[in-house]
DNA sequence: TTGCGTGCAAAGGTTTTGCATGGCA
DNA sequence: TGCCATGCAAAACCTTTGCACGCAA
């Protein structure tokens, strides 16, 4: 039985949310998103950042990601109305570039792995490492 | 280039390391590591531990996983001498197996992701993070 | 008015660093 | 002997918790 809990829409909850979706194409850490509403003048405690991500991730309308490098977990917004656009991220081992990775052919990795290999691939815990273009290059 | 530091072998780095080959099935914390040695009468210092699996990583025969809770690293014991290069790491993040994926496929999403995102993806250090079918039907 | 939300300070847990000592080669 | 390795203590980090006060409904 889920004891529902009543919720209040107030600024700080709010603006935590505009963050994540204003920056919807990255994702953020706890920290960065504190300090970014700082220097928009919208300061909000670190733990209330905390706890506001904890409801939205509960909810469903935020995902949060586990990120090798750092220890810190990263938080990205998810637009539902998009059907569960699959998001890998690649990682590049040389200079640490993070690319965001959306490709319909990467649904179809999901849904072979899933089908062959009787696997669900989490693609919140998942990062391809390897090279990117530039580093390549060098 | 890249200044190779000379290593030196010695009792705790070669306890951390048969402690890792002995579990190989599981993935080891740093912490569990350490309690496991101790059991064994055979204490290394934490830090110890902390850096012999950074250098075990680093040269390759242990991979550092990210593990469910999300606090704390996993370290599992890599064993090259089959051919893993030539293929992907499933790992399930529920019991923590590792599974060694050889699958043609695969190798066409390396080639997709060369061709259409000027990527190289180095699968000696990805692993594909999910579910497996055991976990799943529990 | 009720009870969830906020934010400071402090606690908790993991990993890293400083430094003097130990030990491999 | 020259350096790297070790391990204690302490620092550095990220995240959670306790608590008094604030604020949405």
């Amino acid at each position: 039985m889920e004891k529902e809990q009543k919720t209040y829409k107030t600024r700080q909850r709010s603006q935590v949310l505009n963050c994540l979706i204003d920056n919807k194409a990255k994702h953020l850490t706890a920290d960065e998103i504190a300090f970014i509403l700082k220097e928009q003048g919208a300061e909000v405690g670190k733990t209330t950042v905390y706890r506001a991500l904890e409801k939205l991730v509960e909810d469903g309308s935020v995902r949060k990601y586990l990120c090798e490098e750092g220890k810190s977990a990263c938080f990205q917004y998810v637009d539902n109305s998009e059907e569960c656009h699959l998001h890998f991220h690649l990682k590049c081992v040389k200079c640490g570039k993070l690319i965001h990775l959306e490709c319909d052919y990467l649904s179809d990795l999901e849904k072979h792995i899933s089908e062959h290999h009787k696997f669900t691939v989490d693609n919140t815990k998942t990062v391809l490492y390897g090279v990117c273009e530039a580093c390549a290059n060098v």
